[in-house]
DNA sequence: TCAAAAATCTACCGGCTGGTAGATTAGCAT
DNA sequence: ATGCTAATCTACCAGCCGGTAGATTTTTGA
């Protein structure tokens, strides 16, 4: 009898690291890092261990791609800041759509977090980069509303890391809260909130 | 030869316990619960393993007295809710302190954060009861404005959250940034943001 | 049908560390 | 000094898990 016809939920190569990635994202996010085996991980896609150094190169090599795979989807939701004069509504609008993608991703985010320590030095730095740019692009976002709109605003930097922050609470809302508030929730406080930050 | 004579940076029975704790919680913070191990804590007091076992049960003990301490010192500086009006500028102090408090146990808070999956569930229930306690006291110093002051909040409690995590970041920047921001300048824009979220 | 190649598994090693038992040392009272 | 008590250490065990080598199974192609 053929493995491959009483397995079925078994994912093809081509998705393996995909599949082994999200179970990781899982577990990490469940259990932590150094309490999962990668005897689970492997179990919970149909294979046993060694099946997973066929897409990684270690343990640590699979917790970077957990940890980075968040904050690179936002940074790719959030886009390079527009150049032209920015319209309050578009602002927000774009800010509100990266919390989304925030809050879909938040189990790879919490990841990143909670497990900072346990990456190499270098993947460290990478996602740190990331992280980086994320917050500079922010800022470039909110500048590029016209000028006029910013005069009352006492400190756009700070504006920013606290809008940075407003995106990042609700990944620690689903976790120790449950889902205390709804995404819509979220979303139509979170707009009061910017407006409310940079004076608008 | 008395080892008492030659190791006088011994920490002596009845400090052992705060000893400990505050090595733990520095090594805790640094390396991650479980990239520590015993005989570093005890060797960072010029003791061996075994000793650690006269003051605290196991590990997941050490790591509860970390975990809460930083929580249950905020919650203690907050104090309960006046039962009379509440000039803002009270409130302001008040929640500056508490800020202040909660930077100066930010590796306690952190190390909350990030190992909270490695608790005990009854330890980690009792912690999460006292952070929960510390929220709805801070509904309830907000609240202890007089009412005119808050008619234009529109949503008290959503607001209470946003300062709780307002609090709460300065605790990421130190982790993330070192100190991007120093201690006054927190201190400044946090009075200025509070004002802003609610209204006045 | 049957090798050869590819995929996957079993079985193991080695290192680390939480936890403990029993030896050793230090402190102290007489 | 001496012997008793308490404090501390040495040495070890046991379990877990990351990582790997080599056996085994599956697939493929002729």
């Amino acid at each position: 009898m053929k493995l491959s016809q009483i397995e079925l939920d078994r994912p093809a190569p081509s998705y393996r690291r995909e599949a082994i990635t999200q179970v990781a994202a899982e577990l990490f996010y469940s259990k932590g890092f150094s309490n999962t085996s990668l005897a689970e991980v492997a179990a919970l896609i149909g294979f046993r261990k060694p099946v997973i150094y066929e897409s990684f190169a270690d343990k640590k090599d699979l917790l970077n791609n957990v940890a980075s795979s968040g904050i690179e989807k936002g940074l790719l939701k959030l886009g390079p800041a527009p150049v032209v004069d920015l319209s309050t509504d578009e602002l927000i609008e774009r800010l509100i759509g990266v919390q989304d993608v925030f809050i879909h991703f938040h189990k790879h985010i919490v990841v990143y977090i909670r497990e900072e320590l346990n990456l190499r030095p270098g993947d460290a730095r990478r996602i740190r980069a990331k992280r980086r740019k994320f917050d500079e692009t922010l800022i470039a976002w909110i500048k590029s509303l016209s000028c006029n709109k910013l005069s009352s605003v006492p400190n756009v930097e700070f504006a920013a890391l606290s809008i940075s922050g407003l995106i990042t609470w609700p990944v620690f809302w689903f976790d120790n809260r449950g889902s205390f508030f709804d995404s819509n929730e979220i979303r139509h406080l979170s707009r009061e909130h910017i407006k409310s930050v940079l004076c608008l």
